[in-house]
DNA sequence: CATGAATGAGACTTCATTCAT
DNA sequence: TATGAATGAAGTCTCATTCAT
């Protein structure tokens, strides 16, 4: 049997627990779900999922930080780019509706279990959650320097609460309803953004 | 000795649990505070917590019960009163931010163990967590028909990103900077509502 | 207010917690009533049954006793009555089967509870339970020795096993399906009775 | 080391606990084992306990039914065969107290605990234990049909008189006095078969 | 006699992690 | 790499009993 085969299926199994946590935390949350659920759910022995991570916290800080550290990334291509404020804003947006529209279970899990557990995980990846809180005020302190934005409002205020904004929304498609047409979806970021860019009071 | 004062003694036994519990869930979290933990804290028998609870969730719902009840007959007040659109919103914002001046730790325990905790108490709790939702929805969408706020925006989205806005920002207080004099706290609120109501983009 | 009334009001209450007990222990069970089923069902207030009673174990021992006091008196006086063996024995299983008939919830406390639970109160009561064991033993013996009943089956061996039939009979209609009219009570005695002292097999 | 002696060592721990169980059970009740006790008299750790089997409760059903199906499966034998009815009560009544004579702990266990214990496993196990009252019942109701028992004596309530004969016996070896010879328990058997049989009442 | 608050030991069960094979 | 048996600490909840009033 060649080696080129073998290898894969080594990572197979490895990506295989990945993926089956993922399904069981979104299912059951990271504290309902038992190492057994993930082994089981993926199919391999219970021990393998020690052979492969440290710990069951392992496996959840490797599914976030694989994901945010694209999401990080995608913020720093927008921020560097040269769009208007409100479409750097509106980006942002995007890309995490995005995330969440292809991979829900995944956004799931990163926005429930981690970003708003501020007890638990929240804690622990604290820095790299404000980076991307850090990344929108960025793009609102720029905004203000160049007089796109009014500078009354505090660029780290805006940063964490037009996250909190967005976190909440997916919270909501989470536990409530989500969109279903990708017309929905782009109708969110919209409204997020103009609430945000906008106000709601009307400008005659 | 005039009998009543025998039953606040037992009365502050409960109270004295309950108070304890805020303590110690918003020193540990909830997942890490052991029923003893309360006990010892509030200096009462082991078993005394469950006499006067049925467990350990039913102390923080109790908890939870107490405070958010407080803050929805608020929210119905400013409803029902009669300043501006603007100045209601300012008012449901200055009542958590408030809440939260006098009984941080209160309110600590509040919105991350429950509001923002959405695979725990935020499930058991969002009918009335989304009542708090609702009535900032109600008063966006009543200004929407007076024409004082504009009508692209949906209202009940405004509800989430509002709430969604304020916790985030009281999160940043419970684990990075709480702001310290009422000065400080009075901006914050300004700024929410700056934000919201007005947007950031300039107005000329 | 004259003493005489005062006494029986005490009196009623420890009456009253026996009798909520037997009601209590024949519906759960001993070991799943709770004291507080008992002072509940009783009317009383929790602390009462141990005013009048050491513990949950000595209200239990009151009931037998009691009960079971009577039962041997009864079978001392069927003893030194001038009856056939027969009708002697017949006396015996008659008078359980009439307590049972007409408290059926004491005497199944008693023997699911008691006189079968052989690794708690059967245990305790064991001298108690033998007397009426030997009664019948003593009437089967002095029948082999006026030459009414044969020799070959040892006496305690008799006592044991009639007991056993009988109970195991009660411990039927306990679980399963009680008789309704005193007819069949009758011919349940009978039947005892005709078992052990005729035999199954045919006499021609 | 050949691959055959591996699984027998899981297996083994599996049997230890159930062996270490019956002697548990045994010498202190169900009621007062604690599991700990199982695990330490089996010499594993506590959890291992859990590992194979669900609870407490689930331990004893297995040690129940283990042998319980024994008994019924001799029963039928018995009940097929082609002996007389009164052999065939003989049998029966032979099976349980060899059984007995060769493993006293578990058929103390199985009597006390379950058979007996109508509040707790004998309720749960009804159906099972009911079973062998029919095989009796079967058995008499059948040599009724051939004449060879009176028909007086319904057979249903024989089944249950005999096992309840057979089993106080056995209950009194338990905690009085057990035969040490095997001519004593052969006497025992035949006592009670000619007890049942026979009856008291002589016949000349 | 009466109340019910207060105590605290005890037991079951869970489950993350380790380890021998 | 793969397995799953084995470990044991931890924590919730129960409830008999005591005690102050």
């Amino acid at each position: 049997m060649p080696e080129a085969t073998e290898r894969p299926a080594a990572i197979d199994k490895r990506r295989a627990i990945l993926d089956a946590a993922v399904r069981v935390f979104a299912r059951q949350g990271y504290h309902a779900t038992r190492v057994a659920d993930i082994a089981d759910e993926a199919g391999v022995a219970y021990g393998l999922v020690y052979h492969y991570f440290r710990s069951k916290e392992a496996v959840m800080t490797e599914l976030f930080t694989e994901r945010w550290s694209l999401l990080l990334a995608a913020g720093e291509q927008v921020k560097a780019g040269d769009g208007t404020p409100r479409e750097k804003l509106s980006a942002i947006a995007g890309f995490i509706i995005d995330s969440y529209r292809h991979d829900p279970e995944l956004m799931k899990v990163i926005i429930i279990e981690v970003t708003r557990a501020a007890n638990s995980f929240g804690r622990t990846h604290l820095p790299e959650i404000r980076q991307a809180y850090d990344q929108v005020a960025q793009i609102v302190a720029e905004a203000q320097a160049d007089g796109a934005f009014r500078k009354e409002i505090d660029a780290d205020f805006v940063g964490m609460a037009y996250y909190g904004a967005v976190e909440q929304v997916l919270s909501g498609w989470v536990f409530e309803l989500k969109p279903t047409s990708p017309e929905e979806f782009e109708a969110a970021r919209e409204m997020i953004v103009e609430l945000i860019c906008g106000g709601l009071e009307r400008r005659d």
